[in-house]
DNA sequence: GTGAAAGCGCTAACAC
DNA sequence: GTGTTAGCGCTTTCAC
């Protein structure tokens, strides 16, 4: 591999040279300069980054922590972090965690490893020793679309139980009243969209009824299924369902499609997110909308901000969201 | 920073011990290994990636250069090529292109700066100045789901062709003539999708209308609603068609949907990719499934062989594809 | 078994 | 303006 020694002994200048006209630093005459950039260009010479960051104890170089089995949400969401991070200059280096302990801590060696210069966490790892090694602040840490009470650090994220019950009273407003939820285990968010669905209900006068609430482990489509076939099997009066994550209410969909139900003819239903495909579907999906665009760009900011030393305000910065009724929900039968 | 160095003057021994100590080495007395380990467990120190890279001249790291705009097909795709190459002790880092010169470039010094142990292209690029440095033999390079006939690079693939005619087959079979066809610019395997889909007709003596052919600009469902648009503006009979992705057929499946007709009453559709997503949408789509798993795990696989220096097969892998007929493929109405 | 020393490729003082 | 030098954190001979 060709290295600044060999630019130098091409040349005829001294490495300290090559290395001031590859980082654009003054005092070098222009004709050495134009010489330089010609064999570099020439040869194809690329700095090595490990010898770099190495001395100057920089990798322009942000991890970005996401769950391994991660949905289109979060897929479209780190792909606008990642691209927003490079108009700051800055690489990125994923890190798929799995929601156990050991991938937590395997992920940690490997991000301590990199000596990064920030880390993004998309994914709510678990483990305190990961948490402690948050907040002792030896790195710029940004939460996305999470928080967990810690004052020093930033989080970017929208009111999870707010919208929740905006989705529920979108049902409500329609003439739901008999209102299922179909929501998933691990990650906070989960159980927040749980307790906006129950706040709805309950500031509405509808009596909650727990068999109608489903808890899946995971937020794909094949548990959206299965936690709607749940809820069938109940055998209770449902005209409507809100799933917590569209990719929960398409697997709803599906399987009310198997067992030959329509929607909304027969079910309404409301996902939460809007991921790109929602629109697409048909009948197209109501959901409620995450400024996602907004929020990737201000995570990539702010780790921009921590790592120059700016001053951020810490905790959360807190964004709207949007309910987008489209066809999946309608008024219900019957509604006065 | 703690470094090997702090470890070394706690512990009471020299650098080099601590180094043998954590990289497995002989030659250290028991105790003082357990004396050294407990200090690296109680201190949480992890060597620096970059220092180690420095003088072994290997990164352990190899690189994934996908799409910008990769899809979903992609995005499960690249999930289990990390996945794989993380049992093969490696890790993982995306470089993003989008399908431009520039950022072609741009993405090719950023990789050479990496100086990474391996390179797996998941994204068709074009400069010639890339594949020189593919094809150079700097650095191990594997292709997933394309080759470009370079005999002395390894790819992963399927018949692209043979696939998209069995696709189209499947429709004629179910006694359609008036076939339509939805693919992508850019990228080979739209340009190989539409080849087999005009063998099929052609086999099956069916003339060839290029009106019943839209090329999009890219493979996503937005595209796929506008070209079933286009197709349907143009007013010839139609009564199947086939799409190059499987979002562009769920885009296709919209289109009909705002037009107030169904799948398959009205048409049937059938995708390629078998996405996550298809076999729970309503209908399900029919698609051609390709062997995502084995691909990716195949090709992480030939990545940690020719790391190794182990010989290796150069050329071509192909694997197998089969229909997945579901439920957005129906006979042809008057069919006989 | 263990330590001292060299060197990986680069940048940043500090001479000149 | 330019070269010399030291050193970033690590591994690896080569003595001992």
């Amino acid at each position: 591999m060709i290295s600044i020694k060999d630019i130098a002994r091409i040349v005829g200048v001294s490495p300290a040279t090559i290395s001031r006209v590859v980082n654009n630093k003054q005092y070098v005459r222009p004709e050495v300069r134009q010489q330089v950039l010609a064999v570099v260009k020439a040869t194809g010479y690329v700095p090595n980054k490990a010898a770099r960051s190495m001395v100057l104890k920089r990798t322009f170089t942000v991890g970005i922590v996401i769950p391994d089995t991660f949905n289109m949400f979060q897929r479209q969401l780190f792909s606008i972090i990642e691209h927003s991070l490079e108009e700051h200059g800055y690489h990125t280096l994923f890190f798929f965690v799995k929601w156990d302990a050991k991938s937590e801590l395997r992920s940690l060696r490997a991000i301590k490893a990199e000596k990064l210069d920030g880390l993004i966490l998309i994914h709510e790892v678990n483990q305190s020793e990961f948490y402690d090694y948050l907040t002792e602040g030896s790195i710029p840490v940004v939460l996305c679309t999470f928080d967990r009470g810690l004052p020093n650090l930033c989080s970017v994220h929208i009111d999870e139980e707010a919208a929740a019950q905006r989705a529920t009273e979108h049902l409500i407003a329609l003439g739901h009243r008999d209102i299922g939820l179909i929501t998933g285990m691990h990650f906070s968010f989960g159980a927040q969209r749980a307790k906006g669905y129950r706040a709805a209900l309950s500031a509405a006068g509808i009596a909650l009824d727990e068999r109608r609430v489903v808890f899946v482990p995971s937020y794909n489509a094949d548990e959206g299924k299965a936690g709607m076939r749940v809820l069938l099997s109940r055998g209770l009066p449902l005209s409507a369902v809100f799933a917590a994550t569209d990719e929960l209410a398409i697997g709803a969909v599906r399987a009310l499609y198997e067992v030959g139900l329509a929607v909304p003819r027969d079910m309404s239903i409301v996902g939460f997110d809007d991921i790109d495909i929602t629109a697409n579907l048909a009948p197209g999906l109501s959901t409620i909308r995450q400024p996602i665009r907004e929020m990737g760009a201000r995570a990539a900011q702010l780790m921009s901000e921590l790592i120059a030393g700016n001053p951020v305000a810490r905790g959360s910065t807190v964004f709207g969201f949007e309910l987008v009724a489209r066809e999946s929900s309608a008024p219900a039968p019957f509604a006065d």
